[in-house]
DNA sequence: CTCCGTGCAAAAAATTTGCAACTCA
DNA sequence: TGAGTTGCAAATTTTTTGCACGGAG
C-alpha cells in the first residue's frame, strides 16, 4: 500500500503537507531515529517546504489515530514519532549518547500477553524502553 | 531508613515542603496511583499547606535524581511520580479506565537483560508499559 | 459552492528560572 | 550566620485552538 493509499484510507485527503510529512518520516524508518514534531518541521522548512508547526502537530495527531504513524514518550518534556511498522519492536535507549536501538522479543510478548490474561485484560498497545549504557 | 534520613542522605535538607511533599506520595504507594506535580499541589493545597507549585517541581526533580521518587510518562502531556520502591515493577495502563496495575515478572527482566548484553549494553533503568483492556 | 485543510497568531498546558525573602543546620 | 530553600512572577517549551483564506471536486 502506498502512503497515498494510506492517508485516503484514513479517511484524509493525500495533500501536499501530509505528504511531505510521510516522507520526512519514511527517511527515519531504517534509521531508528525518532523525530519530534519541531524536528520534522526544521527538515521541511530547510528543504524549503514551508509548513506550519500547527499542521505539523495537526497531521502527525491525524496519522497516529490512523496507525500511520506511532507516538513515543520516552522522557524528555516532548513525544517523537516513527512510521508504525508491521512487527512490533521494544526500544533501548542509550542514556550516554541517546542512540536507540529497536528489538523484539516474542517470549517477553507471550510473558506479558499471559499476565494481562491473569488480570482479565487483553493487550492493546506496548511500550518497552529499556534505558541502558555501554558495558565497561 | 526514614523519609527524613532518605532526604538528608541525598544531601538535601529536610524542610517543611519537602516532608509535606513525601506525604502525600508515601498515601499512595499501595494504591497504585500516581501522581502528576499538580495532583500533589492541588492536595497539599486542600490540607491547607502552601507549598508553591514550582517548589513541588523543583522537588520531584531532586527526589528523582536521589533515586527517592521515579518519573514515569505514560502518554499524557505531564509526567506522574511514584515513591521509588525496592522491587522493579512494570505497569498495565487501562486504556478504558486509567486504572494501573503494577507486575513484577523475573523472566522478561532476564530476556531483556541477555538482549541488552548481547548488544554490548548493560541495563541501568526499564521502562515498560502494556495498555490493555477488559477482556469482553 | 461547499468542505476540508492550511497558515498564522493567540491560547493552553507543563515545566523551568530569576530573584528577594526566609529557614534550617 | 549563611548556604540551601522557598514562593511568586515571569519566562520557556510543547502542543492545541480559533479563524479567515485557499484549493479540490
Amino acid at each position: 500500500m502506498s502512503t497515498q493509499d494510506a492517508v485516503k484510507k484514513a479517511g484524509l485527503k493525500a495533500t501536499l503537507p501530509r505528504m511531505l510529512i510521510l516522507e520526512v518520516l519514511a527517511k527515519t524508518i531504517d534509521s531508528e531515529v525518532h523525530l519530534s514534531a519541531e524536528d520534522i518541521y526544521k527538515d521541511l522548512l530547510t528543504s524549503g517546504d514551508d509548513v506550519g508547526l500547527a499542521t505539523v502537530y495537526r497531521v502527525l495527531s491525524q496519522f497516529e489515530s490512523a496507525g500511520i504513524v506511532t507516538r513515543h514518550n520516552f522522557e524528555e518534556g516532548h513525544s517523537v514519532y516513527e512510521m508504525t511498522q508491521d512487527h512490533h519492536h521494544d526500544h533501548m535507549v542509550c542514556v550516554d549518547t541517546g542512540k536507540t536501538i529497536e528489538f523484539h522479543d516474542p517470549e517477553i510478548e507471550k510473558k506479558q500477553d499471559d499476565i494481562a490474561a491473569s488480570h482479565g485484560y487483553e493487550i492493546v498497545d506496548r511500550s518497552s524502553v529499556i534505558f541502558v549504557k555501554k558495558t565497561d
